[in-house]
RNA sequence: GGGCGGUUAGCUCAGUUGGGAGAGCGUCUGGUUUACACCCAGAAUGUCGGGGGUUCGAGCCCCUCACCGCCCA
């Protein structure tokens, strides 16, 4: 064969190696007679089709293959399903962003359909993209299966879902206070919202009190931020009882002042004694007034609202009074549900940020127009006394980066809170059980230990964000989504009772759809709040509505799919669809069962070319047999936003969790520990990575990296576009914009004189700049990691590749052979365990230390007089050899693929049969993918064995310490005579040459009896001595043994005093103070070996 | 404000139930050892964030303070 070449070229291999993989189908999963605990199943956590993917989904995506490649080499039967997401908000977002910028139009100009093809089109682009890196990552997940949330197979599971939870009365619609993005003109969740702290003022505003009586204020006094809000207040509340909770507030400060007495509190306790004097008499006055139902005078408007007490006017903040705002405030709004019968709610914003008719006069004006506006307004009439400086945060959309506006509208949710009676979950499988609510079952399934959350402090995370049972809104204002399957209309009672649409969709059901639940109608009355659910069978029967004649009606009508001839009867009488989709998360949370063909696999609208997902040859279909999955793997923004969305969805629909267990995996910080994100210029694209490092030595510092406690920080660099410089992005100072850095600047105003000082920007969006790609060069430890296994493999193939077809089977096995086959025993046992505590640094570690400190560094070199035919036994070596590269090559092949399924084909093709005799057994496989998992060799743990090679290391270090000392070369050959008790002496006697291999020894005696001869130099280790002989230096050897005799000294001193002190030896275990006394014992005897040899040194 | 995590060598991080602190990278010395300079042999380097406590004994357990990060309000 050729030999290989020195250096590996990732490059080179990784691409036949993955066309291979692919050709083979060496990924795709199927059921078959494998049980249930013989599966092993990962969903993956489906990136967006927002962007490119960066470090961290690299974390994210190599930890799942870690685990599957490693399962199915256990020989599970291993299904790792890909798939993207739709992102609702955030694609919508950036193709909105991208029209505006490229062609300066907005989704209205183009249309709802105009706008959804070119979302698709962003969508293929990137799902194309994503798929690439994966596959260059080498992802092992079945291609055959990839989804996407949109997808005919998902789509179908959404209206499922959608229309099950719409007959359990879990999904309704309400009115709300949402987060609201006038740019966007969609609501969005608080976890798609950041908060940037801006200068801002603090307006003081005078409401004119109608009617004062005599001894009353002319005037109300409030404050706020946001001024053009007051067009929307129905109230001003004062505190019920000002006097107490003041009281209450002055004890806590005085409180606080005991505990820890600052300047700042004693003035804020100055300031509110004397708020005590001066402004609580007011409050009580106002507080009577407004239980007396008096009202003050909107100015602008001249629209009466009334004085209210409640708790949320704080007597010690500001005038004491507080303006009440129920539609634009979270806590006004709070305020409202208190008084809802006596004070109003008005919304005065038009969906894109503009005022409504509700503001007057200034109707169609822009929010911050409206602001100006009315501050103007209120200063002419003199009813603004004060203005302050202020910094306020204000809440931002993360995708228009716009500010989000507090705003009142019509949303849906899924109620997740407990049920009267309960909740059916998984009903009609044989899993169906009744759970208080969706929440409390999800909460159940962790706490019931059913679904394990690793590391587990986790759990708390989990556990806590659920306990707030708090209803989850659905509907966002998009087009890009899931749209919500149900036609609406709006009608009086009297309507309701005429309404022809219930007949003429009764007569069709009865006709064509007698057996199928297919539509669901609900009612609503405005005013009560009180729903009726009817079933499609029952029309056009309806039960009894009950409810003043006056109040209004909607009806919904839900169809499980979109039957052309249901759609045009509600069409046809003026039902609308709902122009909502839903929240991404609902399609996501299905995701473990939708991508299996739930609710029938049999059935399933497949892609074209995809597997199949119902029953093959006699087996299972796939939903029955994946599911439930085995592990989620993420990083922990996750776990609210999805992990819990899964697992209750999991448990309704199909009565089962969707996963045993889910690992939270590290995220990726730059050097300055900040998350890494494309957006913010510090992110790294795996492809560059791997270009330059290779995929191996990039998945091989992740796992290194994942530790389990911590976020890893991985400082970037960009390498100059002008001069080449490597710049640590962390340590360079910015150029023009944020994006953009000067080259070799530092924060201290220095520059590097080996850059050039041009400016480069890493995001390639700046024009006018050349762009530097950013990477790290933390991932040469992987690429050197690489090149050592290569090479290694390199001297066993040209040692072995003489030896063609079988290696004889050896008779005997030398030391080495035994303890380096016991040494991989433990490596194995310390990886198998590091992968189950999802702990991938500590099982890569456990491998390194193996093949890199004991395999390279010590077995090769031992061999290698055995190989070349200048010692016996070469046969047991080729044998051990061939038998620990396989072991090590399917070790380390979850964790680095590529090189290892590479070297791992060449050894077989050099050796296929790399069993040791009958003594060990070595599976075959074409691929390493599919070989088998390494298994302990556990009649190889031989401690007898360990400690010779043990003892031999020592020896041999010892001599190499001299060796270094005295600049002695590997060449320049020295004797040695070994003075050692005689147990010892046996075995190492019988190794004679392998230690005057590994020390470069000219010769080696033993001699019990020796001692110091002219001219040599000695080393001390417990009861044996080692005689370095002719190389000696007196004054170098004197200084040297004084040194030790000093050490050892001091040692003894310690170990003394420990034993000195009556407390340790009474107290402490019986085996600790042992340990203790043995070294004492053991320094003694080596101090008296150093002495008696500085004595004879100084009788030269 | 509440919760969680972190603070260990110049850098990035390990440290299993408390028994004299480790790895990799970097640094220094030596080396053109017939696998590998992306290598080999050897060396130096720590008030384990500060303070207090428990204990015969604390990087590890308890209290407290400081700083950094994340989550929730």
């Amino acid at each position: 064969m050729k030999e290989l070449p020195k250096t590996y070229n990732s490059l080179e291999i990784e691409k036949s190696i993955s066309e291979n993989w692919m050709k083979t189908r060496a990924f795709h999963a199927q059921p078959d007679s494998r049980k249930k605990n013989d599966r092993y199943v990962i969903m993956m956590p489906l990136p967006n089709v927002t962007g490119a993917l960066h470090m961290g989904h690299a974390m994210d995506n190599v930890m799942q293959d870690l685990l599957i490649r490693w399962h199915r080499m256990m020989g599970h039967n291993t299904l790792w399903m890909p798939g993207t997401d739709h992102a609702g908000i955030a694609t919508q977002a950036v193709v909105e962003k991208r029209l505006k910028e490229l062609e300066g139009i907005t989704r209205h100009d183009i249309g709802r359909e105009g706008l959804i093809n070119k979302i698709w089109q962003w969508k293929d682009q990137y799902q194309t993209r994503i798929i690439e890196q994966q596959q260059r990552m080498g992802c092992s997940c079945d291609w055959d299966r990839q989804r996407f949330t949109m997808d005919k197979i998902c789509a179908r599971a959404v209206r499922h879902a959608f229309f099950k939870m719409f007959a359990d009365g879990l999904i309704f619609r309400g009115k709300r206070l949402v987060n609201w993005d006038p740019f966007l003109r969609t609501t969005i969740s608080d976890d798609e919202m950041y908060y940037e702290t801006i200068q801002g003022h603090f307006w003081h505003l005078l409401y004119p009190v109608i009617n004062p009586k005599k001894g009353e204020p002319e005037y109300v006094s409030v404050a706020t931020t946001r001024p053009e809000t007051m067009l929307g207040d129905t109230a001003v509340a004062v505190h019920p009882d000002p006097e107490t909770a003041l009281k209450k507030y002055i004890e806590e400060i005085k409180a606080e002042l005991r505990a820890a007495p600052t300047p700042e509190l004693e003035l804020k306790l100055e300031e509110l004694n004397s708020r005590a004097t001066t402004l609580l008499p007011s409050l009580i006055l106002l507080r009577d007034m407004a239980r007396d139902g008096r009202m003050v005078n909107l100015p602008l408007l001249d629209r009466p609202i009334p004085l209210i007490t409640d708790e949320w006017a704080k007597p010690e903040l500001g005038s004491g009074c507080v303006k009440i705002t129920p539609a634009h405030d979270h806590n006004d709004y709070a305020v409202w549900t208190r008084h809802r019968d006596h004070i109003g709610i008005i919304n005065i914003l038009n969906p894109d940020g503009t005022l409504n008719e509700s503001a007057g006069p200034y109707q169609n004006l822009d929010r911050f127009k409206a602001r100006n506006k009315v501050v103007e307004d209120l200063k002419k009439l003199n009813l603004l006394p004060k203005t302050e400086d202020r910094e306020v945060e204000i809440g931002h959309s993360d995708r228009s980066k716009t500010p989000v506006e507090p705003y009142l509208s019509d949303q849906w949710f899924v109620h997740m809170g407990d049920v009267e009676g309960g909740i059916v979950m998984g009903r009609g499988t044989n899993k169906e059980f009744t759970a208080p609510g969706l929440v409390q079952a999800a909460m159940d399934a962790v706490t019931g230990k059913r679904v394990n959350i690793h590391p587990e402090r986790y759990t708390k995370t989990y556990l806590d964000w659920l306990s707030e049972k708090r209803d989850w809104p659905i509907s966002r204002q998009l087009w890009w989504g899931h749209r919500i399957p149900v036609w609406a209309k709006e009608l009086s009672k009297a309507d309701l009772e005429k309404e022809p649409v219930f007949a003429a969709l009764g007569t069709l059901l009865a006709a064509r759809f007698r057996d199928n639940e297919v539509l669901l109608v609900t009612i609503r009355g405005t005013e009560s709040e009180q729903r009726v659910i009817v079933r499609g069978s029952s029309l056009p029967a309806f039960p009894e509505i009950r409810g003043n004649t006056d109040e209004t009606y909607w009806i919904d009508i839900c169809l499980l799919e979109d039957i052309p001839e249901l759609i045009d009867i509600c069409e046809k009488n003026g039902f609308l669809q709902d122009n909502d989709v839903l929240d991404t998360w609902f399609s996501s949370a299905l995701w473990p069962f939708s991508t299996l063909g739930w609710p029938n696999p049999a059935t399933a609208p497949l892609e074209p070319g995809q597997a199949p997902l119902g029953e093959v040859n006699g087996n299972v279909d796939c939903l029955d047999y994946y599911y439930p999955g085995s592990c989620l793997v993420t990083a922990r923004d996750i776990i609210t936003l999805w992990v819990a969305r899964m697992v209750l969805a999991g448990l309704y629909c199909l009565g089962d969790i969707p996963f045993t267990d889910v690992f939270i995996h590290a995220n990726i910080l730059d050097g300055k520990g900040v998350r890494m994100s494309k957006s913010k210029g510090n992110g790294i694209d795996p492809v560059d990575i791997i270009e330059s490092y290779g995929t191996d030595a990039m998945r091989y510092v992740l796992c290194d990296m994942q530790t389990g406690t911590q976020d890893i920080r991985l400082p970037v660099t960009a390498v100059c576009p002008s001069c080449g410089f490597a710049n640590d992005l962390g340590n360079t100072v910015h150029g023009s914009t944020i994006f953009s850095y000067v080259c070799g600047k530092q924060p201290d105003g220095s520059q590097d004189k080996a850059a050039c000082g041009k400016e480069f920007d890493v995001l390639g969006t700046l024009p006018d700049l050349p762009q530097a790609k950013p990477f790290s060069e933390r991932f040469e430890i992987g690429r050197s990691f690489c090149t050592k296994l290569w090479n290694s493999a390199r001297f066993a193939f040209i040692n072995l590749a003489s030896r063609t077809e079988n290696i004889p089977m050896p008779t005997q096995l030398n030391l080495e052979d035994s303890w380096i086959l016991g040494e991989l025993s433990f490596a194995i046992k310390e990886t198998q365990k590091g992968l189950e505590d999802y702990n991938p640094s500590s099982a890569l570690n456990a491998i390194r230390d193996f093949f890199w400190g004991s395999f390279c560094d010590w077995y090769l070199e031992a061999i290698k007089p055995r190989v070349s035919g200048k010692s016996s036994n070469a046969e047991a070596a080729y044998a051990t050899l061939a038998f620990v590269l396989d072991q090590t090559l399917r070790l380390l092949h979850p964790f680095v693929p590529f090189i290892t399924e590479y070297l791992w084909q060449l050894l077989g093709d050099i050796v296929p049969n790399r069993s040791i005799g009958t003594i060990l057994q070595c599976s075959a496989s074409s691929s390493v993918i599919s070989a088998s998992w390494p298994a302990p060799l556990t009649d190889f743990e031989n401690t007898v064995v360990r400690e010779s090679f043990q003892t031999m290391q020592s020896i041999i270090r010892g001599i190499r310490e001299i060796r270094a000392e005295r600049q002695l070369g590997p060449r320049d050959e020295i004797s040695v005579t070994l003075k050692l008790p005689d147990k010892t002496a046996a075995i190492l006697k019988d190794n004679q040459k392998l230690i005057e291999t590994l020390a470069g020894l000219k010769s080696l005696l033993f001699d019990s009896e020796a001692v110091r001869k002219q001219g040599d130099a000695i080393q001390i280790f417990g009861d044996i001595t080692i005689f370095i002989h002719d190389i000696i230096d007196n004054a170098k050897e004197k200084l040297r043994l004084s040194g030790e005799k000093e050490k050892i000294e001091k040692e003894i001193d310690f170990v003394k005093k420990k034993l000195d002190n009556k407390s340790f030896v009474d107290r402490a275990p019986a085996d600790v103070v042992q340990v203790q006394r043995n070294k004492l014992a053991d320094y003694r005897l080596q101090l008296a070996t150093v002495l008696e040899n500085l004595k004879a040194l100084e009788n030269v």
